[in-house]
RNA sequence: GGUCCCAUCGUCUAGCGGCCUAGGAUGUCACCCUUUCAAGGUGAAGACACGGGUUCGAGUCCCGUUGGGACUACCA
C-alpha cells in the first residue's frame, strides 16, 4: 500500500451542492481534512455543480457553514481563493472543452449522437434480454459521412471515452492495496454532456490535473469508475495521483447506505438525521461529531477514543483506514456527544445552551443559566435537552403539575398534603436557603413522616419544578429562592386540597 | 443479472503468523453510590461466517462457499 508521492500534499474535498452536507460527506471532509493538516498540506474546497437540473443556489452557503461548523477550514477554494481557481467547476467550462477536444483529436474519444430517450430504450431492452445495460459502443467508429448525417438532424452529441478494448486497469488503492478490473467491462463513458458541461469523470481528472491533487480520497462509491478515471489519466498523459477509496457508512441496521431519502430510525424508531444540519440543531457539538465521525473507519490507537481534532490530526494515517465499510452507531454518538459536553468548562456549555433556550421561546437570565449549567452537565447527551430538563427555570409563569403527580410511590393524598404541609413548615425557618441546610432540614421529616427520601424528595420535585424529572431538587430550590419555592410547595398544597374536596 | 469491494462481540473497533484462554468502547443486564434522572464505580453475558489448503503453528497468508455492500445515468 503506497500512500507517499514525491509531490507535495495537496487533497480536495468536493461535494456538488444539492442541499446540506450528508453526514458520510462530513466524513469524507475529515479525512480530507486530517490528511492535509497531518501533512502540512494543503486542502481544497471545489464546488462539483457540473448538473444543472439540480442547482441549488442557497447549497453553497449550507455546505461551507456545516464545513465551518465542523472546523474543517479550508485552504483554497470558495470565500477564500487560491491560485489554482476557479474553484467551481461551471466557471471551469472551457477548459473541460479544450481538453476533450484534444481527445477527439487524438482519436481517443468519440461524439455520440444518441438521444437520452435512445439510450433509455437501449439499456431497458438490454436488462429486459437480461444482458448487462451499458452501451453498445454503435458511434465509437462513425464514418464522417454518418456523422455528418447525425449533425443535419440537428442532433447534439456528448463526447465519449474510448475505452481500451482489452487488456487490464491495476492500481494501486491506498486503503485497499491493488486492484484491477478488466477494460472490455468498462463502459465507454460519457465525458461532455450534450450541454457543454462535463460529467464528474472528466472534470474529476482534468481538475485534480490542474490543481495538482496528490491523493484522491473519496467514497468507495467512486471505484467501479476508478478504471475509467485511470485510462484518462493516462490518455492525457498525465501523471495519476494515489487514490484511497474509503469505506461508507451504511444505516444503523447495516442495510444500505445512510440516505435522506430512506432515513434510517433507532430501536425507538426515531429518525436518525442524515444530514449535518439537523445535527447541528439538535445539539450535537462539532467536537463531539467530529470525534465521532473519526472513529468509523479509522482508529486513534491506544485503546484511546476520545480525542481531539488537533491530536487526531498528529496520529492521522492512511495505513489505518479500515476497508470496511461500517453500521451508523447512533449510541455511540450519543455518549460521545455526552463526554464532550461534560469536558466542558461550565461558561462555555452555558454558551452553547443559550441558543437551544432561546429556540423555544425563553428569555434566558444569564446569571441563572450559569448556575443551572452545572446541573444540567452531567444530564444531557445533546444541547435541545435542556429545554425539557431545566427549561423551567426561564418559564414567564409557573406552570404547576397534574396534581395526580405530586404523590409518589405508594403514597395516598392526605400523606402527600401532609408532607408538602409539614416541609413547608420547615422551610419557613431556614435562613440560609441552601444545599446543605436544605438537605438536612428535609432529610430529618422523612422518619417522622413514615416516609423515604425517595417519596418525599420527589413529591417536593414535582411540587417545585413541575416535573417528575428534573434538576436535582435543593440546587434548585436554592437557585429558585426561598420565597417562589414555598409559594409553589403552597400553590400544590392547595391544588391537593381541592382536588380532594371535589372528589368527597 | 454483471463488475468490483468487504467480512472479529448487537454495533464501532484493536489485531498486520506464535505476545490471543482474542483487547478496548458502546449498548444490554446486575450490583454499589444516590435526591428523581443522570453522571461515576464494580462486575457479567457477548465475536474471529463456513469449508478447504499453506505452515511446526492461522483471527492473521491462499482458494472456494456463504453473506453483506457499492456501482451498473448526458447524477455526483
Amino acid at each position: 500500500m503506497t500512500d507517499s508521492t514525491s509531490r507535495p500534499v495537496r487533497v480536495r474535498f468536493a461535494p456538488s451542492p444539492t442541499g446540506s452536507l450528508h453526514i458520510g460527506g462530513l466524513r469524507t471532509a475529515l479525512f480530507n481534512w486530517l490528511f492535509a493538516r497531518h501533512h502540512k498540506g494543503t486542502f481544497i474546497l471545489r464546488i462539483e455543480d457540473t448538473d444543472q437540473t439540480r442547482f441549488d443556489p442557497t447549497a453553497l452557503q449550507t455546505l461551507t457553514e456545516a464545513l465551518r461548523w465542523a472546523g474543517l477550514d479550508w485552504d483554497e477554494g470558495p470565500q477564500v481563493g487560491g491560485s489554482y481557481g476557479p474553484y467551481v467547476q461551471s466557471e471551469r467550462l472551457p477548459l473541460y472543452q479544450e481538453w476533450a477536444k484534444s481527445l477527439l483529436d487524438n482519436g481517443k474519444a468519440y461524439k455520440a449522437y444518441e438521444t437520452p430517450e435512445e439510450l433509455k430504450k437501449m439499456r431497458d431492452d438490454m436488462t429486459a434480454r437480461k444482458l448487462p445495460p451499458g452501451y453498445n459502443r454503435q458511434h465509437r467508429d462513425l464514418t464522417p459521412e454518418q456523422q455528418a448525417k447525425f449533425e443535419a438532424e440537428g442532433r447534439a452529441p456528448v463526447v465519449r471515452f474510448k475505452m481500451p478494448l482489452d487488456g487490464e486497469t491495476v492500481v494501486q488503492d491506498a486503503v485497499r492495496g491493488e486492484v484491477r478490473f478488466e477494460n472490455d467491462k468498462q463502459q465507454d463513458t460519457v465525458l461532455l454532456k450534450a450541454d457543454g458541461f462535463p460529467t464528474y469523470h472528466m472534470a474529476h481528472v482534468v481538475d485534480d490535473h490542474f490543481m495538482e491533487i496528490s491523493h484522491v480520497m473519496r467514497a468507495v462509491e467512486w471505484l467501479p469508475s476508478l478504471p475509467v478515471h485511470w485510462q484518462l489519466w493516462e490518455a492525457f498523459g498525465w501523471e495519476q495521483p494515489i487514490y484511497a477509496h474509503l469505506p461508507v457508512m451504511l444505516n444503523p441496521n447495516g442495510k444500505g447506505k445512510m440516505s435522506k431519502r430512506n432515513p434510517p430510525v433507532d430501536k425507538f424508531g426515531n429518525i436518525i438525521p442524515v444530514m449535518v444540519h439537523d445535527y447541528i440543531a439538535r445539539g450535537y457539538l462539532p467536537e463531539a461529531l467530529d470525534n465521532f465521525l473519526a472513529n468509523i473507519g479509522w482508529s486513534f490507537g491506544d485503546e484511546r477514543e476520545i480525542f481531539s481534532m488537533l491530536e487526531a490530526v498528529e496520529r492521522f494515517d492512511l495505513a489505518r483506514i479500515n476497508p470496511a465499510n461500517s453500521a451508523f452507531p447512533p449510541e455511540k454518538l450519543d455518549w460521545l456527544n455526552g463526554e464532550h459536553i461534560r469536558a466542558l468548562p461550565v461558561e462555555d456549555l452555558a454558551r452553547r445552551l443559550k441558543p437551544f433556550l432561546e429556540k423555544a421561546d425563553l428569555e434566558v437570565n444569564t446569571e441563572v443559566l450559569l448556575k443551572i449549567t452545572p446541573l444540567v452537565q452531567t444530564r444531557i447527551k445533546t444541547l435541545s435537552e435542556v429545554v425539557e430538563l431545566a427549561g423551567f427555570f426561564f418559564h414567564e409563569q409557573f406552570i404547576p403539575p397534574p396534581v395526580d403527580k405530586l404523590p409518589q410511590k405508594k403514597m395516598d393524598v392526605a400523606q402527600t398534603i401532609l408532607a408538602l404541609k409539614t416541609s413547608e413548615t420547615a422551610l419557613e425557618k431556614v435562613t440560609d436557603f441552601t444545599f446543605n441546610p436544605l438537605h438536612d432540614v428535609i432529610a430529618s421529616l422523612t422518619e417522622e413522616l413514615g416516609l423515604t427520601n425517595g417519596q418525599l424528595f420527589g413529591t417536593l420535585r414535582v411540587a417545585v419544578t413541575g416535573q417528575q424529572i428534573s434538576t436535582p431538587l435543593f440546587e434548585t430550590m436554592e437557585i429558585l429562592g426561598k420565597e417562589e419555592s414555598l409559594v409553589r410547595i403552597k400553590l400544590a398544597m392547595n391544588s391537593l386540597d381541592n382536588s380532594e374536596q371535589k372528589a368527597s
